[in-house]
DNA sequence: GGAGTCTTTTGAACGTGTTCATCTTTCGTT
DNA sequence: AACGAAAGATGAACACGTTCAAAAGACTCC
């Protein structure tokens, strides 16, 4: 989260206008970022290799690892800041119906997404595997499906129909598992302009449609309720990551 | 599917009482699938390297590349073997109610599943790339996702309760969807005995009982046909596969 | 039993992700 | 100005998945 203080954070000198605040590594992060999302949108995940992404970035090789422990950890970057602008996004919605909402958060999110579907895929299957030290659901990305979990909770808290507090919570947890097996379905989708997906996508929202009125009945809720306890456990308590933080070697 | 036809399939000269009826290479094959099989089990997929698995199966890495030309087609040959015992155990199902026999298929086979986790997660990782060689629902794994499919279909058409001959279809390509859903969820379920796996089976199964009269209803009927649709393009037309093919180099 | 062909097997070599010891630069302190 | 430590950067080296040319063996047919 916070970064391990190096002894001063910025320097306010100014030598010209613009940069030179921000320690010089960050800078470097940044342009190793840049240079790997472009060559990722090129050639594919697996088509850039590091050895071309450093060459891209003008470093060396082992510069690219001091910054990114992991090639997957470029896209675990790529994904933070999508999920930034998404939870920007879900500040701008309308104030309305909860079903209108999940669906226009879904579509923005899967236009975002679009460019960079192989990586994701890469960063998804990577995850895939129990002990992946970039697990989807593990330790390292908690603070990632922190930030997505409260797009949704505003999703559903500013819905014009929004439901009671407690029910909130659980919506927010449910929608979030949605929100995971939507990308996985929209990875595989191959049909001509995601068809597919936006089908799904309008078919979840006439269903919230319909649902909604029922979300007080003590059956339905009952149901909800146990069915986001069900989930609950897998999105796990946000265990302590360093993801993010400043590299700083003995 | 069939073999391409080697010049001769078995001999038939039995030297001894067991073996030799078939093509060494397949006996050889087997030998390697085992010896992978073994130590995946002991240390893990990406613990066991391909080099590890000639040792143990006596022979040279070369050889294992050529009955296996990706790793992870070790752990797409062990999916076949379990997709078949699987779809035995569909025909020992009693004639109950659909949603009890569902049940039953889906805690049978993540009892199967148990012991490979760790494989099956690299596996499902792997195929998760739209342009990865072993994709899971790519050409590929069409037999395979088939034979699965033909599990359920006679899940369904089984059942005590089962619904009309078209909409069974329907409930098929459906139910198959949940379960690659459910594989997924199981993969990251970390709850004691996978406690939350087993709860949503049992969900599903309420749910389904609670479903099940209102299936012929024509509205509850139309959406189930939409839902339908939009799953069925990704499971994907059966595209000619070569896998389980018998290796015949030039 | 020998020529010819198909099958089986080998091991060296390549490319890639990742690690690490080491060098250079930056910058605060005296 | 000089020193020393922290930050930044390098590239050789390693392990692993994968490829390939070629050897060795098995079998057919004459």
């Amino acid at each position: 989260m916070t970064m391990t203080a190096p002894v001063d954070e910025l320097i306010v000198d100014a030598p010209d206008g613009e940069a030179r605040k921000v320690r010089k590594g960050e800078r470097t992060r940044e342009r190793i970022l840049e240079a790997a999302l472009a060559l990722f949108a090129r050639q594919g995940f697996a088509g850039a290799t590091m050895r071309d992404i450093a060459a891209e970035a003008e470093c060396s090789l082992g510069l690219a690892y001091r910054y990114f422990a992991r090639k997957e950890d470029m896209v675990l970057a790529l994904y933070d800041r999508l999920a930034q602008e998404l939870s920007d996004e879900a500040d701008r919605l309308p104030k309305s119906k909860l079903s209108e909402r999940w669906a226009a958060i879904e579509i923005a999110d899967l236009e975002r997404l679009a460019p960079h579907r192989d990586a994701l895929a890469a960063l998804f299957g990577a995850g895939l595997s129990p002990d992946a030290p970039t697990q989807v659901l593990g330790g390292a990305t908690a603070e990632i499906r922190e930030r997505v979990r409260g797009v949704f909770a505003r999703v559903v808290n500013g819905a014009s129909d929004a439901p009671k507090r407690e029910q909130c919570a659980e919506i927010t947890t449910l929608f979030y598992a949605a929100h995971l097996s939507l990308v996985l379905f929209y990875l595989q989708d191959r049909t001509p302009g995601q068809k597919a997906t936006r089908d799904l996508i309008a078919f979840g929202r006439e269903i919230l449609g319909l649902i909604r009125p029922a979300l007080g009945l003590p059956m339905v809720s009952r149901y909800l309720t146990r069915l986001a306890e069900i989930f609950a456990p897998l999105f796990g308590p946000p265990v302590s990551s360093n993801f993010g933080e400043f590299p700083t070697k003995p």
